[in-house]
RNA sequence: GCUCCAGUGGCGGAAUCGGUAGACGCGUUGGACUUAAAAUCCAAUCGGGGUUCACCCUCGGUGCCAGUUCAAGUCUGGCCUGGAGCACCA
């Protein structure tokens, strides 16, 4: 065995052998039970980041720990290949998206293959090749069969920069997701996929993802923002047979309202206003019109508004109170009007105290009134000034309140979301275009099954400014209607590319088939996903899309599951000097340098060691330089000693006193770290313990002269459990000594190591004493010994007994083989 | 404003059930090896105080204030700080 560790030399060699004796081949049919481990898979965006080494790391120790624990591991790759920037690429070079998307896949290929990830690469699959995206075209129509996929013409979000729409969830604080540029609203028809009918479903179904942290369910649950209320419809006074109806979460405050407020964009603002009001209106819908969508959100903002001259009457009170238009009030939102009642709302409060509206109290605490002259009174209380209903409790007023409409007929029971239609159109060229025809006699037709996949057009110019590359193609137009046979033209738009990624995973279990987008054997085989780990900024995005997708597939009959992530590990960001690492920044770490210098061994090991990955993990040159080092140590652990190590060694009882502490300390190695594992995947503390197992065998073997028959058995034993335990992490490393050692087969395929509980277990305890909860001494014990026999032990240790003379013992607790506290009094 | 997460040495972070706070590493300091350096190895490393000063003793210490308990980093209540998400959502 050479001297040096090489890293280098030994990565290339082992990758090479892997890819030759399809090591990390996963078949379909095995008797062993299946776990599915998946990485979000990248944005062939050019190289990769370290944010990416260690997602995929991560995944890979799980994956390959799995695999040596006896499951049939599926650890696949793929290209999330579609999107914008490979379009501006191509405007900007004046090549073709393509080119770049395969230069870019093939270059972060050979990255992945040097990080010595254990990925069955006859599974990748590429979004924006043919041979994938013609099956979300045909998920696409699917979904337009069952009515989940429409058109519709409503306001959307654009973003000038990137020339086209977005989905909400693509929005950031009014700005765009991918450039930042501030998003505007437009008037557009567009193609949405009904993710609103899932609401309930897809909230609910959270309380079964065990498997997933609180923060990212409750980031959903906020996102479909569920709320229950009731829809009131007031008459209007002026106008015979026009109704305002409002959506409330407090028809217990009903008897309070002293006005109603429509949106400025209202769809009967133009009736409802009076001629004296007119001007005074519009010239506020138009400044409205104006405004932002951040300056009209932001909460900082005075409230302003118009009245209209006309006035509702609430059928609970047959009070009239006047309308008014405000843009508080939002659209989209319920029913687009808000019943106001200023004394229990701090916006309608805000608002009255301006306009100097009236206000009336109608929930009181009895313990504490108020009148609600300073601010609003949002609390709990008891009904007054409501008359049936004075002296009920809110709560309960809620429900008899909104009865009572129901009985009426003015009102329902309404559960509200906010949670909106996913937009899925985009008017650029780089994505799977929609598989629909327009056709003059026929209308809107979809593509028939049989003609897919509608393939992107080459003959396009990349270099227009200002509309879809695609619209220069001068065939892909034309086309002719499934239906009719008659001329008709194509849609131009393509889909979102997280209509690709939203079924990706399920591919993975029959990657190549050509007659479906996949066998319902194989994927109710694979899925749902057992471990899925990535970024967390993809709470809402990509886990929201894929969550509707799974099932409104298994709607479909596609699959029999409706959670395709069973657990999920968000990953914490990769810092450096306390900030995310960024080119803008200048701090980034380029991989390629690492595995150049250290190898990916180092890289592996490190990325996982520093922090528990579901935390930021900063990234230290220090740090990395330690865990070269580390490697180092082992390396020369096993060659300095080399002739005392045997692959066939034999432990027998008894042995040295020596001999016998080193073997417990690899048992106890062996159970600390499964556990580590298999728990949260702290992988940092496991390798603390890879640490602290080298640190034994070396302190054993600094004690050595000559190996005894004994000792070499035993040394044996331990480094090869040591090299086994880090073999999911040093992949590279592990398998090198694996075969120094004589062994001809992969580490890879080893079973994982097995510890025994009784081996783990050392002959003496250390016994804490404590008095009144204070340390104050810690002696040995025998193991095996019963609390009565600890007990005696530390009331007969001298230093106890000096410190509780004269005081009397109150009581004495006893934690088995651990502690004793004796409660002293005076 | 609402929701979620976090707060432990100089730093990253350990600490099954409430039971020895600070594992492991980085950094720092001292030492060995060397002509010297690098590399490597060994040792020390929470703070205050005491002392018969390489030993040992003692007090304090996990963001703050209370509480429960024989015992609290861990549980309960109330705050403070930082991060993230949502937000004129009626």
């Amino acid at each position: 065995m050479k001297e040096g560790y090489f890293p280098q030399e030994i990565e290339k060699r082992w990758q090479e052998t892997w890819e030759r004796e399809d090591t990390f081949n996963t078949p379909n049919e095995s008797n062993k039970p299946k776990y599915f481990a998946l990485s979000m898979f990248p944005y062939p965006s050019g190289k990769l980041h370290m944010g990416h080494v260690r997602n995929y790391t991560i995944t890979d120790v799980i994956a390959r720990f799995k695999k040596m624990q006896g499951y049939n591991v599926l650890h696949p790759m793929g290209w999330d290949s579609f999107g914008l920037p490979a379009e501006n690429a191509a405007m900007k070079h004046g090549a073709n998206p393509e080119v770049w998307t395969d230069e870019n896949i093939a270059y972060m290929t050979k990255q992945l293959k040097m990080l010595g990830l254990s990925y069955d690469w006859k599974r990748e699959v590429t979004t924006c090749k043919p041979d994938y995206y013609k099956w979300t075209q045909w998920l696409f129509l699917q979904l337009y069969k069952k009515g989940l996929a429409y058109k519709k013409e409503a306001a959307v979000n654009w973003c000038e920069k990137c020339g086209t729409v977005l989905a909400n969830e693509q929005v950031i604080d009014g700005k765009c997701w991918r450039c930042d540029s501030v998003v505007e609203k437009k008037y557009l028809s567009q193609w949405f996929f009904k993710i609103t009918d899932y609401a309930e479903r897809l909230l609910e179904d959270l309380n079964k993802l065990d498997g997933w942290g609180d923060n990212v369910k409750t980031m959903q649950a906020n996102w479909i923002g569920k709320s229950q209320g009731a829809i009131i419809r007031f008459k209007v006074k002026e106008i015979e047979g026009l109704e305002v109806p409002v959506y409330t979460t407090r028809p217990d405050t009903v008897h309070g309202i002293t006005y109603l407020v429509v949106a400025p964009e209202y769809k009967d603002i133009e009736k409802l206003t009076t001629p004296e009001n007119k001007q005074a209106v519009e010239e506020y819908r138009a400044n409205a019109r104006k405004m932002s969508e951040i300056e009209r959100l932001s909460t900082e903002r005075v409230k302003t508004g118009v009245p209209l001259g006309t006035h509702c009457i609430n059928p609970y009170t047959g009070e009239e109170f006047p309308l008014w238009t405000a843009d508080y009030a939002l659209v989209e939102y319920g029913t687009g009007a808000v019943m106001a009642v200023p004394t229990h709302d701090t916006r309608d409060f805000d608002f009255a105290k301006k306009y100097n509206l009236p206000m009336k109290v109608v929930i009181q605490n009895p313990e504490n009134p108020s009148d609600c002259k300073d601010s609003a009174y949002t609390e709990e209380g008891i009904l007054i000034n409501s008359g049936e209903f004075n002296g009920m409790k809110n709560t309960e007023a809620k429900k008899a309140i909104t009865q009572k409409a129901v009985d009426k007929g003015f009102g329902e029971f309404k559960t509200q979301y906010r949670l909106r239609d996913w937009l899925v159109s985009r008017q650029r060229y780089w994505g799977a275009p929609i598989p629909i025809v327009y056709c003059d006699k026929c209308g809107i037709v979809p593509e028939k099954e049989e003609n897919l996949p509608v393939l992107l057009p080459k003959d396009v110019d990349f270099s227009v400014v200002g509309k879809s590359p695609i619209t220069t193609s001068p065939t892909f137009a034309e086309t002719t209607c499934p239906i009719c046979g008659g001329k008709a033209r194509r849609e131009m738009d393509t889909m979102d590319t997280f209509v690709c990624s939203s079924w990706y995973y399920m591919r993975y279990a029959d990657p190549k088939n050509s007659e479906k987008c996949f066998d319902k054997n194989l994927v109710d085989k694979w899925l749902p996903v057992d471990q899925y780990v990535g970024g967390i900024e993809h709470a809402i995005l990509h886990l929201l899309y894929s969550r509707f997708i799974t099932k409104a597939m298994k709607d479909m009959g596609c699959l029999s599951f409706d959670e395709p992530f069973k657990n999920l590990l968000t990953q914490g960001m990769v810092l450096k000097d306390g900030s995310k690492m960024s080119k803008s920044k200048g701090n980034t770490v380029d991989p390629d340098e690492i595995f150049e210098n250290y190898g990916a061994d180092t890289a592996r090991l490190f990325i996982l060691s520093d922090s528990p990955p579901a935390r930021d993990f900063d990234w230290s040159d220090a740090g990395v330089e330690g865990c070269y080092k580390f490697l180092n140590r082992v390396w020369k652990l096993v060659s300095e000693n080399f002739e005392n190590i045997t692959k066939d060694y034999k432990i027998e009882f008894p042995l040295s006193r020596e001999n016998d502490d080193l073997v417990r300390l690899v048992h106890i190695a062996i159970k600390g770290i499964t556990n580590d594992i298999a728990q949260d995947f702290q992988f940092n503390t496991v390798i603390s313990k890879y640490r602290e197992l080298t640190n034994a065998i070396y302190n054993w073997v600094n004690k050595k002269t000559e190996f005894s028959q004994e000792d070499k058995n035993v040394f044996s034993f331990a480094v090869i459990s040591l090299i086994k335990l880090m073999s999911p992490v040093t992949v590279h490393l592990s398998e090198e000594i694996w075969h120094e050692l004589g062994n001809t087969t992969s580490i890879h395929d080893e079973k994982w190591c097995e510890f025994d509980e009784n081996l783990a277990k050392a002959s003496k305890i250390t016994l804490v004493i404590q008095i009144n909860g204070k340390v104050k001494d810690k002696i040995e014990a025998d193991e095996g010994s019963d609390n009565e026999s600890l007990k005696t032990l530390a009331l007969n240790n001298n230093k106890i007994k000096e410190l509780t003379a004269n005081k009397e013992v109150v009581k004495v607790i006893v934690v088995p083989k651990k502690l004793v506290n004796i409660v002293i009094k005076g």
